[in-house]
DNA sequence: GCCTTGTGTTTACATCCGTAATCAAAGGGC
DNA sequence: GCCCTTTGATTACGGATGTAAACACAAGGC
């Protein structure tokens, strides 16, 4: 199992965007939402290589990074790691949480009942 | 915000079981899910008190600790985190993708269902 | 009154993480 | 052919974390 730091997801997020990029295009997406430098992605992308996360292939003088985590494998983790770590391994209390603190919208709601029809139909 | 590590949620999770309670006691309910020295459990109680999150009242040559943060407090903290780092700050996706998952059980729906309602009649 | 035992306090130490500077190598400009 | 620039690789470093040993001190047994 891959596991991957805070910073490091920020480095993925941009990877599942869209593969292959090069350090470059990572960098200016990244520079939207943190004041990073570019040092500083290098390392990530480093570290994440070594742990197999992602990979690279050489592209004239300089790598092409893609994606190999998926995203949906990594989700998966974080989700039934939260949901197991604080609600017990159950769902609804979670939700139940966000409708009392956080108010889900009306467009929250909605997707919540389509995905409980369908969920009834089987 | 007083932020907790994944040791140190172990403790508190005894703590928001029964407050308060003495180091012994405290061990004695890790010790059923923890494989950790005594040594190990006093520096968490300590780090704990130190960031705030728990309170000691001595009580002969020992300390009685009390919880101090919430559970509700951080199970917010920890929810809304993961729901903004990984979904957007939406709810619907993650229950959908529990439902693929096929990680919700009859119960789950049904809590969920009434929820629902709950939600629409305001 | 001394020694053992229990209990909290202090110190330790390896690893991970965030953040980055520095180094080294390879190409392009002149 | 040599030097600057680009780009990846190596090294750095403080703080958090997991895990615990060492220390200090008080209280009870003998």
């Amino acid at each position: 199992m891959i596991s991957i730091s805070d910073a490091e997801a920020q480095v993925m997020e941009v990877l599942w965007q869209k593969s292959p990029q090069s350090t470059d295009d990572i960098a200016l997406v990244l520079a939207k939402t943190q004041d990073w430098q570019l040092a500083t992605i290098k390392t990530l992308l480093n570290r994440l290589l070594n742990k197999g996360a992602i990979s690279a292939v050489q592209d004239g003088r300089r790598y092409a990074y893609s994606a190999v985590l998926q995203r949906s494998a990594w989700l998966a983790e974080q989700s039934t790691d939260l949901i197991d770590r604080v609600f017990g391994g159950r769902v609804a209390p979670l939700v139940a949480h966000f409708s009392r603190q956080r108010k889900l919208n009306v467009a929250d709601i909605a997707s919540l009942k389509a995905l409980i029809k369908e969920l009834e139909r089987g």
